[in-house]
RNA sequence: GCGAUCGUAGCUCAGUUGGUUAGAGCGCCGGUUUGUGGUACCGGAGGUCGGGGGUUCGAGACCCCUCGAUCGCCCCA
C-alpha cells in the first residue's frame, strides 16, 4: 500500500499546457456568450435525484447506470449532476424565471458520470452549455447553432461537420417511434445483441449502430420525414434556411438521434471528419458539441409547456483539438545575483507588478547560475541587482525602448 | 458493464532464455569555467521497478489478485 492517496478514477489533475488550453476553451467560450449575448449562470452542482431522473428519463443509461447518487445526512437522495440542463430547466421553474422568457443562459463547470474512463472521456469533466429558453421560433436554434459554430470557429478547430436533423414534434417522434419498432421487431432475431435491447428501451438509437448486422436494416428503415407534421416539418425548413443565411454549414443526418428522453424537433452534433486531425486527436470520442430542441422537458419538471433549445460542448474534447498552448512567459525577471541585495529587488519587482507587467524573481539556487537561467526562462527583460565595486549595481537586458520604460518604472 | 494492451527516476526510455549493488539521456540541485550571458566540465539527489500475494536457491522479468492508464464495444460532451 502506498503512503500517498490515489486520484479518485476517472478524475484529472490539468495542469500545464493541458490547463492553458482548457482555461483558452473557456475563455473564448465567454467572448462568444457575450457576442451573442447570453446571461451567465451559476448552479449548483448537486441536485435531488428527481430533477435528473425526471428530466433526463428513467430508461436511458445516464440516469439507470451513470449517476453520481447518494443519500445525504437529512434522508434526500441527492446526485451529483450528470448534465447542466435539467438543473438549469429546475432553476427556470423555481425561480420564476419566465419573467426573462426568452431567456438566453450560459455556464460552465463540472459534470460526474460513473463511466468507464477512456481518453476524451472522464468520471468528472466540464462542459460549457449554453440554452435559450421561453422560445419557441426556430430562430432560436439557429441563434443557438450560430454561437457554438462562431466559437468552433474562433478557436482555430476545423475539419469539424455539423451533423442536423429533426426528431419532430412530440406526435412525429412517438409514430415514427412505433414504426421503428415494427420494422426492427420483425427481425428481431438477426440484429445485434445490443440492438435487441435497444428495441425496449431505446430503438432511435438502432439507427446510429456500427454493428453490421443491424446496418443491413437501418438502411431501409422508416424516416422521420414521413412521419414529420406539416407544422414539424416548417419548423426544420426554418431552421435550415436560418442557418444558410447566417453562413452556418450544416449536413443533414436522418439517423442522428439523441440519448435522452427529452429532445424534440431540432437535434444536432458537431463532429470531426473522418480521416481529420481532429478526428485522431479525438479517439472514440467523436461528438465535440451537442444539443437540441427540448420542447417537452419542463413539464416532466411539473412546468408549464416551455419551449427551449440547448447545447453543450466538452471542455476535455476541445482543449484536446485546440493543441498545446503555451504558458505565457515573464514580462520581467529580476535576478537577485548577491542574496545583500533582496530586499532591494523586492521593492523593484513590486514596483514593476504595480505597473502591469507579468513579472517573477529570481533568488534561489546558485547566485552565479540565476542570470543564465533566466536568459533560459526566456524573459526578454531581464534586471539584475549586483554588486559592483563595493555598490549597488542594476543592469537591464532589454532593448532600449523598453530600457528606459524599466528605468523609469523603477525609479 | 464487456473485451484487449500496458504500468521501471520528475519526463522519454533501456534492462539478454529469471542471476551481483536496477541504468542512460533530458530535467533538477551543487561546484568550477565563462562574464552583457541560453557555454563546457565535474559531482550530487531522486526508484520499496503501480500495490499485494505466489512460484523459485534467486523475480523488474513468470503466475494470480488488485489499482490505474490506453484502445475497442456500450454510452455520451
Amino acid at each position: 500500500m502506498s503512503k500517498t492517496p490515489q486520484a479518485i478514477r476517472g478524475t484529472q489533475d490539468i495542469f500545464g499546457p493541458d490547463a492553458e488550453a482548457f482555461a483558452f476553451v473557456v475563455e473564448t467560450f465567454e467572448r462568444v456568450r457575450k457576442l451573442y449575448r447570453f446571461r451567465r449562470v451559476e448552479m449548483p452542482v448537486f441536485e435531488k435525484t428527481e430533477v435528473f431522473s425526471r428530466a433526463i428519463g428513467e430508461t436511458t443509461d445516464v440516469v439507470s447506470k451513470e449517476m453520481y447518487s447518494f443519500e445525504d445526512r437529512g434522508g434526500d437522495s441527492l446526485t451529483l449532476r450528470p448534465e447542466f440542463t435539467a438543473g438549469i430547466a429546475r432553476a427556470y421553474l423555481s425561480n420564476g424565471w419566465q419573467q426573462h422568457a426568452p431567456l438566453k443562459v450560459a455556464t460552465h463547470g463540472p459534470l460526474f458520470r460513473y463511466e468507464r474512463p477512456q481518453k476524451g472521456r472522464y468520471r468528472q469533466f466540464h462542459q460549457i452549455d449554453a440554452e435559450i429558453i421561453g422560445a419557441a421560433e426556430p430562430q432560436a436554434d439557429v441563434e443557438l447553432l450560430a454561437m457554438a459554430d462562431q466559437l468552433l470557429k474562433e478557436l482555430g478547430i476545423d475539419g469539424v461537420t455539423l451533423y442536423l436533423n429533426t426528431l419532430g414534434d412530440g406526435d412525429s417522434r412517438e409514430a415514427w417511434r412505433a414504426a421503428l419498432v415494427e420494422h426492427f421487431r420483425a427481425v428481431k432475431d438477426e440484429l445485434s445483441e445490443d440492438s435487441q435491447e435497444r428495441l425496449e428501451k431505446n430503438p432511435l438509437r438502432i439507427l446510429d449502430s456500427k454493428d453490421r448486422r443491424d446496418q443491413r436494416f437501418v438502411a431501409d428503415a422508416p424516416k422521420i420525414d414521413q412521419f414529420l407534421s406539416g407544422d414539424a416539418r416548417a419548423f426544420f425548413d426554418a431552421v435550415t434556411s436560418g442557418l444558410d443565411a447566417a453562413g452556418v454549414k450544416w449536413t443533414r443526418a436522418e439517423s442522428l438521434v439523441r440519448g435522452l428522453d427529452y429532445y424534440r424537433h431540432t437535434a444536432f452534433e458537431f463532429i470531426p471528419d473522418e480521416g481529420s486531425e481532429a478526428a485522431s486527436k479525438l479517439g472514440s470520442q467523436s461528438t465535440i458539441l451537442g444539443g437540441g430542441r427540448y420542447d417537452g422537458l419542463m413539464e416532466s419538471l411539473g412546468g408549464a409547456p416551455t419551449p427551449a433549445v440547448g447545447w453543450a460542448a466538452g471542455i476535455e474534447r476541445l482543449a484536446m483539438l485546440v493543441g498545446d498552448r503555451v504558458e505565457p512567459k515573464a514580462d520581467v525577471i529580476v535576478v537577485v545575483e548577491n542574496d545583500d541585495l533582496i530586499d532591494s529587488a523586492i521593492a523593484a519587482i513590486a514596483r514593476i507588478r504595480a505597473g502591469g507587467h507579468p513579472a517573477e524573481l529570481m533568488a534561489t539556487g546558485s547566485p552565479r547560475k540565476r542570470f543564465d537561467k533566466a536568459v533560459k526562462a526566456g524573459a526578454n527583460k531581464i534586471v539584475a541587482f549586483d554588486m559592483r565595486d563595493g555598490a549597488e549595481h542594476v543592469r537591464i537586458k532589454a532593448d532600449d525602448e523598453e530600457t528606459a520604460s524599466l528605468v523609469k518604472l523603477l525609479g
